[in-house]
DNA sequence: GTCTATATACGGATAGAC
DNA sequence: GTCTATCCGTATATAGAC
């Protein structure tokens, strides 16, 4: 939207129209006269400052992977019980995995996988794999409180992000309505399994 | 691979080239040029046969939907206990998640979803909303026998079905290894979780 | 560095012969 | 129904002026 000022430079301005485009639109549906025209600039200048559109998406994930999970930090669980930090771990990831920006790089990402293998793995690491090892920390802390019993930290992390996906992910990325469940709903009923799998009694 | 002939039709030789063409390369990276050279025809053949390009995406995504779960029938769960029940759906349901076909199909309709919203829900409608049901069946059963505590069957289903996406379905989706998992510990740990979760005698 | 204008290629779709 | 040849829009990328 706002229109482009030599005093921030136009470089950030192409990158951060280059965003919107890709990530709404798809790679190969974003043109790059639709990235110039959203950034107020003319297609030379976009490469004068990028060698070409791969590069440029390249750019775009990169530097949306580094504030991918900025605002997911769970040390704050340390002092709960195990159902309140489960309930809050939940919400925080579910809310992450169905906000509108990780569906979009979701779709974006895992559609150009194949074609830039490369930039496959950066996403990955800096993404999902970042967020496992904030749970995987926070599981582990639970265990080593009595809260809870785990074994396999890793394993229960992802059983737990993949509950979370269940149906509604994929309805989200589908664009379908959410079929009547609500979120909190699905956090209940997460932490509910979580709690009765690995309760510390068991 | 093989040459159209005109006994099979070249109608069915443009489908099955146009189901490799589009789930090997993504919607818009397949062109009609491609299909038409995979199917051994001329593209004008093509368009004897379909209106245009998202006709003919449309009526590939239509005979995959067909298809899709055919190979899945859960009665056969009717006589096992809650463990080899669990465990036989888990299977499958992995094996079905992480088959190319459905990553790619997974691909290539998220992609799309948001430019043909019809499509998006008759895959959704066909396939994992089919499957899902045919879990939510089995989970009745095993309920209505006493080997499982069930209150919300549809629920549970997601849950399950989510816990066996995990990592390892993203990871596919974007072309990584396997992160030392192997099919038989998630199927397994899984299993595990459920049977805990909904023990008859909780 | 940035713009206007353009080179070059490719993709979807069609005309017309057979 | 099927082919060859082609139209026309659009896309990536660049040349050259300022």
């Amino acid at each position: 939207m706002a229109k482009a000022t030599r005093s921030v430079g136009k470089r950030d301005a192409v990158l951060a129209a280059a965003q919107d485009a890709f990530l709404e639109l798809g790679y190969g549906a974003a043109s790059m006269d639709a990235v110039a025209a959203r950034a107020g600039v003319s297609k030379a200048t976009i490469y004068a400052h990028f060698p070409g559109k791969s590069a440029l998406f390249g750019a775009v994930i990169a530097a949306r992977c580094e504030r991918a999970f900025a605002g997911l930090d769970l040390p704050s669980v340390e002092a709960m019980d195990a159902p309140a930090a489960l309930g809050l771990i939940a919400r925080r990831i579910l809310d992450l995995l169905l906000s509108p920006e990780s569906l979009a790089m979701y779709k974006v990402v895992t559609g150009e996988a194949a074609r830039m293998p490369e930039m496959a793995e950066a996403f990955h690491a800096a993404g999902p794999a970042a967020a496992k090892a904030a749970i995987v920390g926070a599981l582990a802390d639970l265990d080593r409180r009595g809260q809870l019993r785990v074994a396999d930290p890793e394993l229960a992390s992802e059983l737990l992000v993949g509950m979370l996906k269940g149906d509604i992910h994929l309805r989200h990325l589908l664009g379908l309505p959410d079929g009547g469940r609500d979120r909190e709903q699905i956090v209940e009923a997460v932490v509910r399994v979580m709690l009765r799998a690995y309760a510390p009694g068991g």
